[in-house]
DNA sequence: CAATAAAAAGGACATTTGTCCTACCCGTAA
DNA sequence: TTACGGGTAGGACAAATGTCCTTTTTATTG
């Protein structure tokens, strides 16, 4: 539920310590906003610590979160490949670290660098990977199932992750969620 | 809707006419199932002429369309990235003409190929920023609208592809779909 | 051509899920 | 303290959608 990529983390954080790009460390408090929806930005910022989401608003205000991320995920990198605005917000949930390198130094290490290029690569590979089957179980599965699944993933989701962005996470509104939460306990299936 | 890609479809052609790879061309009939889901394979595929479906079909035989694959796109690269096995069916709705790369060519292509390898991470990105906004449409907009959206997207959608690749597409049932449809013609929108 | 299968259309009903609303608890800022 | 906002919880109702089924149309193939 929590995606992570301690590969990814792992070799940045290395490239990080050579000091040869210019790769710097920020810190964000809980509930930041640190990338909007359709704006253009010139970084690309891969998680150290600390959880974030990342989320579509659509017209009528709702929101729809695509994934919730961990430590050694990339965010923002695909615009550096588009060339287009972001297509997603990300928000920090818990306090987060992140190292942020430049457009520039990015796209230098995607070209020079063999290890971090292929690291890239498997990483948006991952991301489709993994977004398909989710939406597929979400789709054709009822509320109950999704909520189970939850929790076989990640057991202690609701002491971190608030009712609403389990809801936005699921596609399903709170009332529905705390519906299959009580179905559930009245069949003893929670906790 | 139907995705393509003319810039790989190009530079791949152009690769495979200097005849340096082992990249073949391959034909298949409509309907035929090129990849099955949860399978190994060795081959990576690029779309020359054609359309073929992408979908995942869940425990209850249901089917959940992922795109709609036009001339320069590709399918079964994940798997070289990701070493594990297909997350999608892919299946052929015409006639359809493929490039085909072995995983070897492929990822000595990948590797020593710099404007491959920047096509290919395009790509990539490509395909995860269509599909996020996609479900999050789908998923906050009455059918309605979702049919309309189609409509402006791929006019003559409904003679190339089937009622039920196109309800399995937006998510819903064909019953629901035909409601929409009913609907959109009384209010003539439609047509 | 006839036979059969697959796709399309839609009625009737049940179920799921969303919408709207009210209430409660808790932490914080005035 | 009091007032307020945010998160949580759940009742009542309406609307959207799925399930099941029947009929018609269109395509395929022996």
């Amino acid at each position: 539920m929590i995606r992570t990529n301690s590969e990814l983390l792992s070799y940045v954080s290395q490239i990080q310590r050579l000091g040869k790009w210019g790769i710097v460390e920020e810190e964000f408090g809980p509930k930041n906003k640190i990338i909007e929806q359709d704006q253009r930005y010139s970084q690309v910022h891969l998680i150290k610590e600390g959880i974030a989401k990342c989320y579509i608003s659509d017209d009528n205000g709702r929101e729809f979160i695509q994934e919730f991320l961990g430590a050694g995920m990339e965010f923002g990198e695909l615009e550096v490949f588009t060339g287009r605005l972001s297509i997603c917000a990300v928000e920090s949930i818990t306090h987060l670290t992140v190292f942020s390198f430049s457009y520039a130094d990015f796209r230098a290490l995607v070209k020079t660098d063999a290890r971090f290029n292929h690291l890239v690569m498997k990483a948006l590979a991952d991301k489709i990977r993994y977004k398909a089957p989710r939406h597929s179980y979400q789709h054709s599965h009822p509320i109950e199932d999704n909520v189970l699944r939850l929790q076989e993933l990640f057991p202690d989701f609701a002491r971190v992750i608030s009712k609403k962005d389990i809801a936005n996470y699921i596609g399903i509104t709170v009332r529905s969620l705390n519906r299959a939460l009580k179905q559930l306990e009245g069949a003893g299936k929670l906790k």
